[in-house]
DNA sequence: GCCGTTTTGTTCTCCCGTTCACAAACTCCT
DNA sequence: AGGAGTTTGTGAACGGGAGAACAAAACGGC
C-alpha cells in the first residue's frame, strides 16, 4: 500500500482504466480552452463523474496533484496518456471494409488519439480495387505480412458475424493480441489475447428495456 | 423473495439487463441450428458466460426452465424478448448522416432485432438531397414533427461532438427519452432520460493500456 | 513565521455483482 | 412404483467498486 513504486503503478482497477480515457478527453478540452490548472471538482464535472471517484482513480497513477491547488492540466494529461500507453502511435488494421469499415477508416478521431490505421483488409476481391481514406484495400491474405512489417498492436473486426471467428483466429495466429470486435458474436481466443466488443444492437436493446419500464410502471421509479 | 409477482419482474439488475440481449442472440442461433431444448451449460457456452451467472440472470425473469431438462429454446427466447421489450418494433431516428450515420442507416441488423429506423436527419442542406437506405435525409428542424408523427422511442446521435449536446437537448424537448450517443462528449440530460454512449476511441485506449502492460511487465501477470 | 483556507489523497463503509455449492424438482429406466 | 441421474433455482460467501468523510499538505495573507 504505502510502499513506493515510483516508475509504474502495479494494478489499476478495470473500472478506473475505462475512465482514464474520459479524463484524458476532458483534459484536452480544458487545455484547448486555455485552462492550465483545474481542481478535481472541475475535472470531474467535465468528465461527468463524482469528484471523489476521480481523485481515487488518479491516485492509482501517483500523486500528480497539489493539495490546495489542484492538477496541472498539461502535466496530468501527459501522465494519463503515458499510463494508457498512447504517447506514441499504435498501429491498427481494420478487417472488413463494408459499411462500418468505411466509416471507421474515414474517421479522423483515431489518428488524433494516437491510433494509426496502417491497413484495410477485405476478403472480397471487388473491394480490393478500392482506395479508402488514402489506403488501398488489400487482400485478407496479406494479414500476416502486414502485421510482420508494421508493428501492429490492434486488430479491428468489421466483417459479418459468420466470418468473425475465422478472422480472429487468423489475427491471433499472426501475432495480434488485442482485438476490437464489431460483429455480433462471442469470440473465443487464447489466454493473453484481449477482446473488446462493441455491439450496437445490444445498446439499443438495453435502452428499449428501460423505455418499456418507463411506460409500464409510471408510478414505481419516478424521479423528482 | 418468495412472494409471487406473476406478470412482471420488479427490479432486474443492470448487469443482467446488459446480458439478456446476448442470451437472446445465442438462443436465436440455437434455434436456427434446429435446437429445441438446451441446458444452462450449453446456453452459457454460446453466450460466453458462466452457467451459474446465466441461471441467476434468468431467475430474475421467472422460472422458465425445467429441472433435469433445461430450457425450451423458443419459449425462453420469447420471454427474454418480451422482458427486454422488443416483441414489437421500436422506432428510431438517426441524427448526423455522415460516415457513421450512413453505416448505421444501411445496417440491416437493427431491423431484424426489432428496431425500425423511421428518419434520417442532418443539419447540412447538401446532405438533405441524398437518399440513404431508402430514406430521404431530412432537415434536423423536422425532428419534432417526426417524433410526433411516428412514435419514436430512441434517438441516435452521430454528429460531431460540438453539436451533440444541442442535438440531445432538441431530442429531449421533442419528447425522446432514450439516446444512443456516438459523439465523444459527456451529455447532460434531465432525470428520466437514458443515455448510453459508444466511444470507439475509448475502447481502443483500453486495449492499448493492456497491450502496454503485456510488453512492459512480461513476468508479472502471465497466465498458464 | 504562523494561521486559516483550500484541495488532495486515503480510509472506511456500504452495495452490487460474481461465484460456489446444494437442495428441490423433474425425467428416465427398471 | 421407486431409485438413479440430471439440471434448475437460490442461499450464502466473497470480491470489487462507489461514495462519504476526514486527515495531511500546500498556499496566501498578515
Ligand atoms: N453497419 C453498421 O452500422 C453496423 C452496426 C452494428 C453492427 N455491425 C456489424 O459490423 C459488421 C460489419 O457490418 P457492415 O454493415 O459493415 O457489413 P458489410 O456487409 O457492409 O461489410 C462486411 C465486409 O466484410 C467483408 N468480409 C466478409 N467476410 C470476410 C472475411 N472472412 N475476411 C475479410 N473480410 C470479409 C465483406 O467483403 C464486406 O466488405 C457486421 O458484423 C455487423 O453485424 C454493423
Ligand atoms: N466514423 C466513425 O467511424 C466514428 C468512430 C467513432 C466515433 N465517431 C463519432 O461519431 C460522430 C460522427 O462521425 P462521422 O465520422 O460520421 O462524422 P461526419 O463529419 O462524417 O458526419 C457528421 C454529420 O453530422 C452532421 N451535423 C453536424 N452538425 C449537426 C447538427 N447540429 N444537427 C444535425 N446534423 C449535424 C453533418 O452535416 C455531418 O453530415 C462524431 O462525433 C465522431 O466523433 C465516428
Amino acid at each position: 500500500m504505502t510502499a513506493r513504486t515510483p516508475d509504474s503503478a502495479r494494478d489499476i482497477p478495470e473500472a478506473t482504466v475505462a475512465r482514464l480515457p474520459v479524463y484524458l478527453r476532458a483534459l484536452i478540452g480544458l487545455a484547448e480552452d486555455g485552462t492550465t490548472t483545474c481542481s478535481s471538482e472541475e475535472l470531474a464535472a467535465s468528465a461527468g463523474v463524482n469528484s471523489a471517484k476521480l481523485r481515487k482513480d488518479l491516485s492509482y497513477l501517483g500523486s500528480y496533484g497539489t493539495r490546495g491547488v489542484g492538477y496541472d492540466v498539461e502535466y496530468l494529461r501527459y501522465q494519463i496518456a503515458r499510463e494508457i500507453g498512447v504517447t506514441q502511435d499504435r498501429r491498427v488494421v481494420i478487417v472488413g471494409i463494408g459499411n462500418l469499415g468505411h466509416a471507421l477508416a474515414n474517421y479522423s478521431g483515431f489518428r488524433s488519439r494516437g491510433f494509426r490505421v496502417v491497413a484495410l483488409l477485405d476478403a472480397d476481391p471487388a473491394r480490393q480495387a478500392e482506395v479508402v481514406a488514402g489506403l488501398d484495400v488489400r487482400s485478407f491474405d496479406d494479414l500476416e505480412a502486414i502485421v510482420a512489417e508494421h508493428d501492429v498492436s490492434i486488430g479491428v473486426i468489421a466483417t459479418p458475424a459468420v466470418a468473425a471467428q475465422d478472422v480472429a483466429d487468423r489475427m491471433v495466429a499472426a501475432g495480434i493480441t488485442s482485438i476490437l470486435n464489431f460483429a455480433p458474436t462471442v469470440l473465443a481466443v487464447p489466454d493473453g489475447v484481449d477482446v473488446r466488443k462493441v455491439d450496437l444492437s445490444i445498446e439499443l436493446q438495453i435502452l428499449a428495456y428501460h423505455e418499456q419500464r418507463k411506460s409500464v410502471a409510471p408510478g414505481t421509479e419516478v424521479v423528482s
